[in-house]
DNA sequence: GTACCCCTACTCGGATAGCGAGTGTCCGAGTCGGAATGG
DNA sequence: CCATTCCGACTCGGACACTCGCTATCCGAGTAGGGGTAC
């Protein structure tokens, strides 16, 4: 019952992708050196937002990772899909039925009530996470955010990128 | 993401012992017969419970489980942390102080965003099943189950109790 | 007949293997950009 | 000076080992109850 250590990863990856201009992106290698983390892994778990459709990629010198849409229509929900599956956390396998006291005649036509609790709180999670977006996260972010550390942000990324580069807010 | 196994077999064992008259219990090869589980891998699950305080034991000939506490005081929450424990899905590893373009001036006196987020869905989802008792499940149980089916289950209950068993609503 | 004792069967409880998903890494496929070269 | 070609470096993408936690099982510790025996 623990979320995959990726969620972590690409959900800072992308709130990094977010505040890039329309177009640009970055690569697996410096999203990873960005948060200090292992390169060819954080390349794995970007595939699998690829895949996922939340990021765009190119190849070739200059190219990258960048989102494929809007940072207001990427949820920590689709993240969390594409890392560790849609799933339910809860898979009930109707043990109900089994075992030496259930008869041919027996019949369950109403729901398992464990298996519907559980159902109902993982709806209730879910809902939470689908109604926060990156561009949510990122607006506050940046609200919170002191002087100093958006200077050393907007600096490395400037030379990471080789152009100048401002910070501008996105919806 | 995946919720052991157990969590589905001992919340179903609750269920079974919830009807039974109070210190009366079932043994750990019983509650898993009556599943159809694997005996030593049940008896596992049933002394996590036990470390919980969820149920009590006795040894013995005629000894077994019992619950600890009424059913009404016994919610999914309850089982779930005694198998799974009670961490939070979402471990925040605060790698956002991590990476080259951190400062010894940066300051952090905000939460992380991301972890906070993941934090209210936990609690959405905690909350849901602290709401859940073992009662509540019993009680819808009881009123969607065939004529058939609780004869079937009066008659094994007599057999492994050694004495007459009669079904009573129990709050 | 009664009280005591022992013994057996039954139960829990922790210690011990096995396996699969997540973790971590590497190398090949593809592509863009620029340097070199010839006109 | 300009167009073309070729080369190199950079990037993604999938294929390949490793580790840890869940799965699964077994055997020893402890106990209640019943049968046997002595009084």
């Amino acid at each position: 019952m623990k979320l995959s250590e990726g969620v972590e990863w690409t959900a800072h990856a992308c709130l990094l992708l977010s505040i890039l201009p329309p177009g640009v992106g970055l690569s697996a290698k410096a999203l990873a050196e960005f948060h200090d983390l292992a390169p060819a892994y954080m390349a794995k778990h970007l595939q699998a937002l690829k895949r996922a459709g939340i990021v765009e990629t190119s190849k070739g010198p200059g190219g990258g990772y960048r989102l494929a849409r809007d940072a207001a229509e990427v949820s920590l929900l689709d993240i969390v899909g594409a890392i560790d599956g849609n799933e339910a956390m809860f898979r009930c396998s109707e043990i109900r039925r089994k075992g030496p006291c259930i008869s041919k005649q027996a019949s369950f036509r109403a729901p398992c009530h464990i298996a519907s609790a559980f159902g109902r709180a993982d709806n209730a999670w879910r809902a939470e996470l689908a109604a926060t977006t990156i561009a949510q996260i990122a607006k506050r972010t940046a609200e919170n955010s002191s002087e100093t550390n958006r200077d050393d942000l907007v600096q490395w990324l400037s030379m990471k990128l080789g152009e100048p580069f401002t910070l501008s807010v996105r919806s």
